[in-house]
DNA sequence: AAGTGTAGGATTGTCGACAATTCCCGAGGT
DNA sequence: ACCTCGGGAATTGTCGACAATCCTACACTT
């Protein structure tokens, strides 16, 4: 029975927002859908599944619910729940949806506090520099990964914030199911780069048009790999 | 123990696509959240709920977990389960969203099937049309979500669907509980006439621009009222 | 041989009961 | 009068067991 309960507070004051036992099991599942535990279209075992959490299948069936609502499982009544599978179709619509909603960020962000953007994205595209020079994917995903959730984050909007994060997921999901063929690329850490910069610069209208070029050069990139 | 399961397939032979319990009970407390049965702020006992739906407390948990991320409900461990209280700073950030996400969806369309959108947007009008002339305020607001419903499920694109679903009941929340204030305004028939027209026209860059308004104004009458 | 029907096994869905934690409220002390 | 400290009630969190449903495989009929 292993804790669950993770305190990360050494010693702060921290408004203590102890984090129930659906939500604990949540993030772990999408751990693993992310990084390839479960891949995309198999079976959750309940019973198997909740066992290694050393949880019991109350709190399991709850998490993956959540999941559910998210769309990363795919509920079949009576028959069990399975990791979602992404088609073509269905990595160009993550896309769509990406650039909506970071480009809604993006026009926050400008509104806001370019100046903290700059300075937490330049630090995600740091660590996307070095994990290229060591040509770790894992690494270079991770840094990819924050750098678009510190995007969102920055723009203060809560509910940007969260649909990215699921959004995010589904394409790390993606990443992770073509690991033989993504590599680290020096064409995406520039494209990176020029967010930043455009950010810096104060140009909305460029920075819009980066983004959606990233994104589609990102879509590229999967759906000619597939 | 009233039966959940119900079909709506008449004759044809559908994929039959039956749904959980815990889909089906969320999608009541969706029901009662938008319409005021389940007030901002209020807790919902699990099983004084439980009964009422005519289940136990197991699929009921599994439904508020789905609630839970989906932001409609807030997560308080060991004390319990409340409705969102959506504050001022907090509509704003609806609206931005909303703007993200239907102004993504309007984009596809444009891109898209103009003709099929037009049909189906300008039925909705109809509705908002009589319901004003009938001075119907939950008409009203019904063939307003009705509108923006169709706006993004035209668009093609699961997942802006499934975001702006979220977003439209939160919406719709906020009406319920200023509907001592909220009465059908002969200005919000026109704004969406306008959208339907740019549509009609083929005018990306005015649609967009009558989107944004309607937003616009959409916030400064919901927080005018408050 | 092909198709149908039927047991078997396994998995999901549901339920009621037990354990843990929190909040309320009154007794006692300063 | 105010603060502190338990006792008790109510609610949530968790668990194991039972019932319902589905898939598989094998025998049987045509």
């Amino acid at each position: 029975m292993v804790s669950l309960t993770e305190d990360t507070t050494p010693g702060g004051i921290a408004p203590l927002a102890r984090r129930s036992t659906a939500e604990i099991v949540a993030e772990r599942l999408r751990e693993a859908i992310m990084h390839g535990g479960l891949p995309p279209g198999s079976q959750l075992g309940e019973i198997d599944l909740a066992n290694r959490l050393g949880v019991s299948r109350g709190p399991l069936r709850e998490a993956m619910q959540r999941l559910v609502q998210e769309g990363l499982l795919r509920s079949e009544p009576h028959r069990g729940l399975f990791v979602s599978t992404l088609d073509e179709e269905e990595i160009r619509d993550v896309y769509t949806a990406r650039l909506a909603v970071e480009g809604a960020a993006c026009q926050l962000i400008m509104r806001g506090d370019r100046a903290l953007a700059v300075s937490e994205l330049t630090s995600a595209h740091q660590r996307m520099v070095a994990a290229a020079a060591a040509d770790d994917r894992i690494a270079f995903s991770d840094a990819d990964q924050l750098f678009h959730q510190r995007l969102v984050a920055v723009s203060g909007s809560q509910r940007l914030e969260r649909m990215a994060q699921t959004l995010l997921v589904e394409t790390r999901m993606c990443l992770t199911a073509l690991q033989e063929t993504y590599r680290p690329s020096g064409d995406t850490v520039e494209e990176h780069r020029l967010l930043v910069d455009a950010i810096e610069q104060g140009d909305e209208r460029l920075l819009l048009e980066r983004l959606e070029a990233h994104m589609t050069e990102a879509v590229e990139r999967l759906t000619s790999a597939s």
